[in-house]
Formats: C-alpha cells, sequence, structure tokens
DNA sequence: CAGTATATCTAACAATCGTTAGAATGTCAA
DNA sequence: TTGACATTCTAACGATTGTTAGATATACTG
C-alpha cells in the first residue's frame, strides 16, 4: 500500500475511535512511521483528509447502491430472500470494516458538524430505510403481502435493524462477539416474524 | 446559579456538542466569564469536571428509576396507560435537556472511553428496555396480552422508540421540530399499533 | 476593627497543536 | 552521468493545551 493510501486508513482508524479533533496528525504519522510534513505533501491539510474520505466512501456506497437498485439484483428470482438483505446489506455494508468506520466517523462528529450531520442522517437513516422498505414494496407488488400490511412489516423490520446496529455495531469496540450477535438477533427477527417468506 | 454549577452546565453544554477532549478549560471559561484557576478551586482537575456530571446524572436518574420502579407508580390504575411513559420516560428522561445532553456526551465518548461505554450501554439501551418491558409485562399480568405476544408486542416497541431517539433525539442539534417529529411518530406508533389499551 | 476563610485573579510553565520552508533523498529518462 | 521530478526528511513557527504558584479581593467572625 502506497503511503497515501496508508495515511487514510490511519487516520479512518483514529478518527472513527476518537474523532476529528482529538487525533493529530502526530497521532496519524507516529503509527504510520513518517514525519509530519509528508502527510502536507499528500494532502492539502488536515480537512483534506477527512474530505477524501467522504469522497471515497461515497464513491463506494453509490457503486453498492448501483447493483441494489437495479431492477435484476436481488429480485430476479422473483422470490426476494432476505439473504440478499444478508450479503449486501450486512456484509457489504453494516458490517464492512470501512464502511462501519466511516459511520462511526459520523456518528461521532455529526452532533457539532451541520455537514457530517446530514451525511450522517442519510447514511444511517435514509439511504437504510430505502433499502429495507424497498425489499417490502417488492412483496407487495408480488401478492404476498398487502401494501397496508408490508409498510407496517417493514417500518418494524428496520426499526428493529436500526436498533441492532446502535447497540451492536456502534456501541464500542466491534469484537466479533457484538458481529455474531448482531447477525442472530437479526436472523432471529427475521424467522420468527417473517419466517413464512422463506424456503 | 453559583459558580461551581455554571462551570457543570457550560461544560455539559459543550461536551455534548464537542466531546470531552476538544472542549479546553479555557473554552468553559470563557463562556462562564471566569479565569482558568478558578476551575481548579472548584474541581481537582478536568475529569473531575466529567465526573461530577455523571455523579449528578446518575443520581437524578436513579431517583427517577425509584419512582418508576415502585409498585404503585404508574400501574395502581389497574389500566396501564402510555400516558405515563409519556409523562416520565419521554418527559423526564428521553426529552429531559440535561439527560439528553448526557446521553449525547456517553454517544461521543463510549467508543474510545471503556467506562464511559457501560453507562452509555446502560443508560440508552438496557435502562429503557427494562422500562419499556415493564409495561408490556403487566399487560400481561393483567390478563390483556398472552406472555408471549407481549413479550413481541414489546420488543418491537422498544425498538421502534429507540430508532425515533437516535433519528431525533440525538442527531445534530435538538430542535423544537425534532422534538415534535418524535413525540408525534411515538404517537403514531402507539395509537396505530397499541391504541386498543387506550380509552 | 482585626482576623480568618472563601473565592477569584494574574501570570507563567512545559507540552502539544496544525502548518511551513527548505534541505536531503530516491527514481527514472535522456 | 546529468537533470528533472517525486517523495520524505529536519527543524522550526506561533497558537493553544492542562495545570500551578502566589497575589488579590470579598465576606463573615471575633
Amino acid at each position: 500500500m502506497n503511503t497515501k493510501d496508508k495515511i487514510l486508513e490511519t487516520a479512518l482508524s483514529m478518527f472513527s475511535e476518537h474523532g476529528y479533533d482529538p487525533v493529530s496528525i502526530r497521532d496519524i504519522c507516529g503509527a504510520v512511521g513518517i514525519k509530519e510534513s509528508t502527510v502536507y505533501y499528500h494532502f492539502k491539510n488536515k480537512q483534506d483528509i477527512l474530505d477524501s474520505l467522504f469522497i471515497r466512501f461515497e464513491e463506494h456506497v453509490d457503486s453498492l447502491l448501483k447493483v441494489l437498485h437495479s431492477p435484476d439484483a436481488w429480485n430476479h428470482s422473483q422470490s426476494p430472500s432476505f439473504g440478499w438483505i444478508d450479503t449486501y446489506f450486512f456484509d457489504q455494508y453494516l458490517l464492512d470494516p470501512f464502511c462501519n468506520r466511516m459511520m462511526r466517523l459520523m456518528l461521532i462528529e455529526q452532533l457539532h458538524n451541520k455537514e457530517i450531520q446530514q451525511k450522517y442522517s442519510r447514511w444511517l437513516f435514509e439511504e437504510p430505510y430505502r433499502i429495507e422498505m424497498s425489499v417490502f414494496e417488492t412483496l407487495s407488488q408480488l401478492g404476498i403481502m398487502s401494501k397496508e400490511s408490508s409498510e407496517r412489516t417493514g417500518e418494524c423490520f428496520y426499526a428493529y435493524i436500526t436498533t441492532l446496529v446502535f447497540k451492536y455495531l456502534l456501541n464500542g469496540e466491534l469484537t466479533a462477539r457484538k458481529k455474531k450477535a448482531f447477525r442472530e438477533e437479526a436472523h432471529s427477527y427475521i424467522t420468527s416474524s417473517l419466517g413464512f417468506l422463506e424456503g
């Protein structure tokens, strides 16, 4: 990995734990193994590191969303499965190390940074809501549930997953135990409340 | 208000917005209108300010919990009403300015401070869960719902409220608009999902 | 009035912050 | 080998950090 990428990775790792301000350029340099001035060769200033992280994140997630919202991405089988939610939304977003750290960074910074607050609202509430509700909308379109029932069930599902995200994935250190708990409780909810859709 | 209380109030206001480290003693003093050394007359050091805030918070909430868990607090009418949730849990906890700021402070600090992470888990997930589930447990004990049904309904209610808390009460600045949205959506959920209990 | 305790002040300390100028390397083409 | 460019270094800057010693002011007690 080149120095610029190392700086970004290390910075994100530290920002996601302590926040932007408390992490100094020297902290990052110490972990990467370079001198402070090297950072200013690759980045205009400290803020530029943060901006670069968000550019990478939004590129990453935009490409994910393009796949997810393409018409034949997950409902081409005509029997929408929650295995899709598992593979894409859980593994490649909520549980993905890079995305998870970006969400932690947004969580810390949103209270005093208006720009980040908007990104936080979007990537932790609005887009997940759209993604999860689109599953239930399809269930209604396929005649498996009534439109009314699919909306109510979708909102309960969304609320349940959101609570699990904050309780396990954005709470303290992200341990294997917490990842497991998240996945198990999510699956448990799906099978007990929505099990009739599977198999 | 005396100087010590002013320091605590101002510090909490700033900590809850920016976090503990980014707020300097001089920031607090500037807002209060005193010199730095005055802080060290009232507090041992900066950490002592934080500790004092948690002591006050836990005293405040413990006294609240004592009322809530007393047998004749809310179910003495033998018809548990969600007006109780509204008056105590919403107004005096989630929406209370002091408690809300403490929750924001815990939210910011929990990712890198193990002690605060435990408090965060307790005061944002565990105790709210206990409080909300106790309502539904009573519904089951009164024979209004089956034990099984009350547990499932309680967990959905808890997940829904938790999501609203993070979406509205711990997301950016706490505006009147967000407070209103929280209350309206909470009431809407109660009346549409649990309306048969009221009246 | 004198004396004591409480409360706040002035002024400084060593350490750390983001940032920068300019010298020293490393790499590759001519 | 020379020159050009990319990359990293040394060394410092002014500002800000938490904290402290000691002087000053205010208020109650005898």
